[in-house]
Formats: structure tokens, C-alpha cells, sequence
DNA sequence: GGTATTCTGTGTATATTTGACGCACAAGAA
DNA sequence: TTCTTGTGCGTCAAATATACACAGAATACC
């Protein structure tokens, strides 16, 4: 309980530095990707972990994973929701480090990631193909996964993935590529067109004459829609 | 990012206290209650809150959770689910506290609580009557509550809070307690016995020559349906 | 002691949701 | 032209959730 760390219940009050590590997903040429990045400092010099960072003076823990998002990747305006913490006293090599993971939705066209400080790289993986990473990222991140696709179970939260303009099929793909199993097309269709957030646009892909119908979001509704 | 809080992107890491907070749930009386403490010391003293303390040196946040459960109110063997973390800078009055609360799940009768260190008192509160809180405290039931019944609704975790023996009618009773609505008998009775983790007891409540049937948990059976 | 009341215990019919599946049409590739 | 790919629509069956009525046992009441 707050404010009692003078009392014999707390045995030595730990100092442990606080972080927020952020599991970033993307979805582009119909695959569901990672963003993750590369150390070239010690410890796990070389390896990929999630982005993340230490929180700061006033800061929340969601701030500083926003922050940290815009200043190491360059990715600003995600969708962010916190997934659990974790204390493990020997998770980091070095010191005590406890962090908060958070999983954040973004469309990968509008960002483009760059590696700063400590970082010798940043890239998208795609989540089939995710190397071993360090710490116990890879916890972190299934974990993380295991949330979004929960959550998606009962809210349509994965439209922040999508373009603006998309088409059924699309969608379909990254629901697919979210949940790890096929859905039947049909079935889909009808879920998702019961919902009334998608509105159907006239424009089609490109040039191109004809093809599939172009879907574009009505935010309000589905705002409305995630609110219930 | 774990182990470079001596990089830019880090203004000055936060060395916040962190503390472990429960919100520890009960069922007697056909009521659902909570656990909550009174505190004798500033800030917040005379305030209810919930039990919680700080993250020791060599602990998982899991550990202080338990720890302080034992010590400071004697309840142990906890069923412990971990909530959220809260880092607002100015959740605690006066100095920087990050907390991550949990919700608990006990049988009361087991347990005595025992105030002790810097309490004046412990009691079981009917949910419906929780008194206003210290900290942001209530917002931390309020989530840990709704967690709950997220989770009630995916696997039947609830049995942890009855006796060993029971009716199915105090089952009942324990879900419209945490779900905070009624249910039909019927259907409620069809849904439980379609598990296979509920064992007909031979014998009957107290003195009493009849009654209704009590049933005690198979936990094998229950840990098995849990593992689904 | 008798009667009223409350609680336990059971089955069935209906509406809703979910999942599987067949077929027609249009466009681009072979 | 034919074949392949992808869209768009409707049906059917299964599983699930919801609504509902009544008899026997125990208890409370008079």
C-alpha cells in the first residue's frame, strides 16, 4: 500500500528502474508484422528486442512509450493498450529493471522507422519469422499477442492496422494474420459488414477498371461501436 | 529499452517505489465483499484502502503481493491475477509511487485478517457498500472488479471463493454476486453441471435431515477445464 | 396440527448466433 | 476461348442462449 515504506512490512523498499517496452504491430503486404529493434550496447549488444525505454521524471508509463516510439522509430499516433508487468529480479543481467509491456496498432505506410541512439537497426518482422530476442522480450510479445487477439475477440480494434481505403479481402487477411487461423470468407463478410462502421466507397484500387470495392472506416461509429 | 538509461532518450529515469495492491475478494453471507484496510498513517489516514505494500529487493511483484497479504492481514494461498499497472506521477500524494494491483480470490472462513503495522483495522466490505477510497484506490477495485468478471466469463475461476461443500444455489448466488446481475436458475444449473468438475455429495448441510444437495469441486477436473 | 410460503429441482420449446458450404459473375492470365 | 483468381450473395445445419411452468420438500406461520 502506498506511502507505508517506512513500516517493517516493507523489508527494503527496491529502487528499481521502470520501463515500457512496446510490441508494435503493422500489417502490410498482407502479413502481420513487429517492429522491432536492434541493440549495439550491452547487454544483448547485436540482438532484437521490442523498442522500449526508461520512464521519466513525471511521466506515466503511457507517455513514455509514446515518447519512446517518436523518438527511437519515428512512429508517432499509435493505439495503445497496456498488456502486464514484469518484476522477475533477474530478467535484466545488469541491475533491476521492472517493465510495463504495452502492444500498439499502427499502419506501417505512414511511419517510417530510424534508428537512433543505441539502436544499430530497426525493422519489421513479420511475426512468423521473429527472431530469439532478448530479455524476455519474447514472453513480452506473446504475451502482448495473446491480449490483441482477445481483445479483437470482442472489439473490431484492428482497423488502426488497415489503410485508409482497403478492401474486405484485406481486412480478412489481417484478421487472419491476428487470430493464426483461416476464417471463411463469406462468414467474415457478414460479421463484419453487420457492424455499421464500414462504408463502401465508389473509388476502386488505382487505375486499375474494375476490382474489388474500396472500404472506407467511419471512425465515429466505430468508436461507437468499441465503446459498448 | 532495458539497460540504457544512460542514453538521451531517457531524461532522468524515475527511481519510483513500486508497490503491490490487492483487491482481495470474498464470499459469505450470499454477499460478495472485498478487503479492505484502514490506515493510521499520513497521508490518507483513517482512509480505506486497499492492502498493498512495497516491492522488496529480491522480489517478483507476485511475492510482495503474497507477502504482504500474510503479514499484514493473514491470508495466505491466494488465487493471484494481476490487474494493471497505474503510473500516474501524482496518484500518490507525496512522492513518486508506482503501483500494480492484483485481485485475489479467498475462502473468508479460512481466514482471520488481522490488522497490523501501520493499520487500524481490516474488514470485509459487501461490494456493494465500498466506501469511498484513498488513492486512486477505487479506480484500482473498480478495474480488478471488471477483470474478474472478464475472466468469469471465459473459465469458471469463481470456486476458489466457496466453501468446500456447497449448493449449487450458493454458486449461483457467488456469479450474480461478481457479475452484478441476475440469472436464470435453470439455465445456470445446465451450464455448471456441463462441466464435469462438480461432485454430488452424499451428505446433507449441518443437523439438518434434508435439503439440497451439496457438491464439492473436483480440482483435478476444474484445473483441467481451466487449462482449455 | 394444519396451512401457507419459500426453496429446490427438473424439461422443453424458441430465438439467436455461428459455422459450413454451393454457386454465379467479372477480370486478368494463359 | 479457356482457365484461374477473387468477389458477392443465400441457404442449411448445428450449437448456443433465452424464456418459461410446475411438482415435491422443508420451513414458517397461524
Amino acid at each position: 500500500m502506498d506511502g507505508t515504506l517506512n513500516t517493517r512490512v516493507t523489508p527494503q523498499s527496491a529502487a528499481a528502474t521502470h520501463t515500457a517496452d512496446c510490441a508494435v504491430f503493422g500489417f502490410s503486404e498482407g502479413v502481420l508484422k513487429v517492429l522491432l529493434v536492434q541493440r549495439n550496447v550491452e547487454p544483448f549488444a547485436g540482438h532484437w528486442v521490442l523498442p522500449g525505454g526508461a520512464m521519466g521524471e513525471d511521466e506515466r508509463l503511457e507517455q513514455t512509450a509514446r515518447r519512446v516510439m517518436l523518438e527511437l522509430v519515428g512512429v508517432r499516433d499509435l493505439f495503445l493498450q497496456q498488456v502486464a508487468t514484469y518484476s522477475e529480479p533477474d530478467r535484466h543481467p545488469v541491475r533491476r529493471v521492472v517493465t510495463t509491456c504495452y502492444y500498439a496498432l499502427v499502419k506501417p505506410e505512414n511511419h517510417t522507422p530510424v534508428a537512433k541512439g543505441y539502436l544499430s537497426d530497426v525493422a519489421w518482422h513479420p511475426l512468423s519469422e521473429v527472431p530469439p530476442l532478448g530479455f524476455d522480450h519474447g514472453r513480452l510479445l506473446n504475451d502482448a499477442h495473446q491480449r490483441l487477439i482477445q481483445q479483437l475477440r470482442d472489439r473490431p480494434l484492428a482497423f488502426d492496422l488497415l489503410p485508409d481505403r482497403f478492401t474486405l479481402t484485406e481486412a480478412q487477411q489481417l484478421y487472419e494474420g491476428i487470430l493464426g487461423e483461416a476464417l471463411d470468407r463469406r462468414n467474415f463478410r457478414r460479421k463484419i459488414l453487420a457492424y455499421d462502421f464500414l462504408i463502401e466507397t465508389r473509388a476502386k484500387r488505382a487505375g486499375v477498371k474494375g476490382g474489388p470495392v474500396l472500404y472506407r472506416l467511419d471512425r465515429a461509429a466505430l468508436d461507437r461501436e468499441m465503446r459498448k
